[in-house]
DNA sequence: TTGTATGCGTTATCAT
DNA sequence: ATGATAACGCATACAA
């Protein structure tokens, strides 16, 4: 039942018979309140359905209510499942989203950050990967004190300041999973290099191979731009050599989507004569024909405890304790990773 | 070089030595200015950085800047594509975006993005289909003087509330694509008919079909959900009868690649034995295997035309005159539909 | 062409 | 525990 005109802080102090200070006070939790008239000016909030405005609220508090989700990010599937999950905390705490896709590769980027958030008057931001490896972005963020968590693959910034999924312990799975099924001769295709978290997921697979006494070949490690395109090129390459490895990791699900192509064109029948494991599990890993073993990163559960941490800084309650930093990735099997059959 | 203090309308107005209704005004851009005076005000702005703080000014003004994007779709890709289309016009214009997800099934729906409106102070709306057939939604719109512009696939509105995308035309195209190459056993998978584009599809294509003389029978009508899990279940059932058709059309992609996966396991050709095509293009359209022949929706111009519509109709300049109302899909020709190799 | 005064809905500073 | 009253930064009748 909506009210025609709107309702006012005003509107609710007259009819409770209070001053308005009393009922900003309730408003806003303060403990300095009669039991009785709280009761009635609580009562007389829900009858008429009142909600205090934003902008009023903003200007007077210096909060917007906003929250800013900044990214760079190719993989539509995976800003979406963090956008909802972001939505879903926001929607309980009072909280909206204002988005803002940027180019973290152009000259102006950190700039072009700063101006989205006072355009914006974002109460604070959460930076989605590879942005959320700029060194200089969240120290100009620290500087302007604006509130932020990075959601990253690595240990980069304050508990308070980020959240994590634990990529090395990850790859260390892969690795395992691909010895369990007889593997000895795997390739990968790591992600650009420039990334922090291209560079954490080839050292802990190559780290953990050595452990383990698999040794991968340096023509067998090929970096890609974690782009469909380019997982095609990567898997030409390593599909085309005389000797053929016997299973490839990719480091994210785009590029071994481009594999599972390729291997199509060349009539490489997988899992059969080739085993492929993708990394992040995105929509499409189950589509796919055959569907793709992949390392599920936990996108929604990051996503959500980012921005618990985020609303928390914000509101500058008892900081973020108690909320989780680190999240582990697991493994999910499906049918383009089989037993090698190859023997040795 | 960004100044610490924040620099207010009061500044600039102290700084040009004018009063700050002078300065409002240049800042809105009105023509009651000298010459010299604006000058004087615009180089102060200019000098000291200064913005005119988004809160303050929609406090007095009962304007947010704040657009909404309302929607409830599954598919990322198409929101995705749709945000960064929007979010272009708005960086232009001064708007920032608001995303908000809902759930059309629900009973609260209508209230839930009322409440988000009145919650988030967005000037106006954008909504995307399916939600752009409701008519309830529409209208509850309209009544509260809510600014809005659905993106649909039929004429469902005024020009100034709706963008359109041609499709009755578009299923004609498809229905010369498969007579052209010779096929005469056509089924087809519909979406939804609760909603009025898979109706208007539907429609299109049989409607096309019959004045060509192509019967389609009723056991190869079947209504999908617009998921991959329904294209993989409608095209069991198509594909496994004793008469198979020799090409299939889709309701979208995401089904077409349930048709893929199912005559992968039926190991039936693609496209030697069966054509497949499918509707939308979204980003996995091509990279499918075989890749999709498909309807590409112009997507991010339906999303552009809608914003500029409804920022206009905010600002009520010279309405919406001037701006596209309808757009026309286009074929794109791929792997999974080829000639007909049967003999009638 | 320019300025004065008031208001937008809320929070914050003081009092009481 | 509660209330007057002043900000907050800007827009807008109304005046000049």
């Amino acid at each position: 039942m909506a009210t025609k005109t709107k309702v006012t802080i005003n509107d609710i102090a007259r009819i409770a018979g209070v001053s308005k200070r009393t009922v900003s006070r309730v408003i806003n939790g303060s403990p300095l309140v009669g039991e009785s008239t709280r009761a009635r000016i609580e009562q007389a909030i829900a009858e008429h359905n009142f909600q205090p405005d934003k902008q009023a609220r903003g200007l007077a508090s210096k909060r917007s209510y906003l929250l800013g989700l900044v990214y760079d990010n190719p993989d539509a599937l995976y800003i979406d499942q963090v956008q909802r999950a972001v939505l879903d905390v926001c929607a309980n705490l009072g909280f909206e989203l204002v988005v803002h896709p940027c180019h973290w590769s152009e000259d102006n980027f950190i700039d072009d950050c700063l101006t989205f958030i006072s355009r914006s008057n974002v109460d604070g931001v959460l930076i989605l990967p590879p942005v959320s490896e700029s060194k200089t972005l969240a120290q100009a963020l620290r500087e302007a004190e604006h509130p932020y968590v990075r959601i990253a693959s690595a240990d980069l910034d304050d508990p308070q300041n980020i959240v994590i999924s634990n990529e090395r312990e990850a790859m260390a799975d892969i690795v395992d999973h691909l010895l369990k099924l007889g593997h000895r001769d795997v390739a990968m295709i790591t992600g650009p290099q420039e990334f922090f978290s291209s560079r954490e997921r080839l050292e802990g697979f190559t780290e953990s191979a050595r452990n383990k006494g698999l040794n991968i070949p340096e023509q067998w490690l090929l970096e890609g731009g974690n782009s469909y395109e380019s997982g095609i090129e990567c898997a030409k390459q390593l599909l085309s050599g005389e000797q053929l490895p016997s299973a490839i990791f990719a480091n994210n699900d785009e590029m071994a989507a481009g594999i599972l192509r390729v291997a199509n064109d060349l009539n490489i029948k997988i899992p059969e004569q080739l085993s492929v494991v993708g990394f992040d599990d995105n929509l499409f890993a189950s589509r796919v024909i055959p569907s793709l073993t992949t390392m599920r990163r936990p996108v929604d559960k990051l996503a959500t405890l980012a921005t618990q941490k985020l609303i928390r800084a914000i509101q500058s309650e008892a900081s973020s304790t108690g909320i989780e930093t680190v999240v582990k990735p697991y493994l999910i099997e499906r049918e383009s990773s089989a037993q090698c059959k190859r023997t040795t």
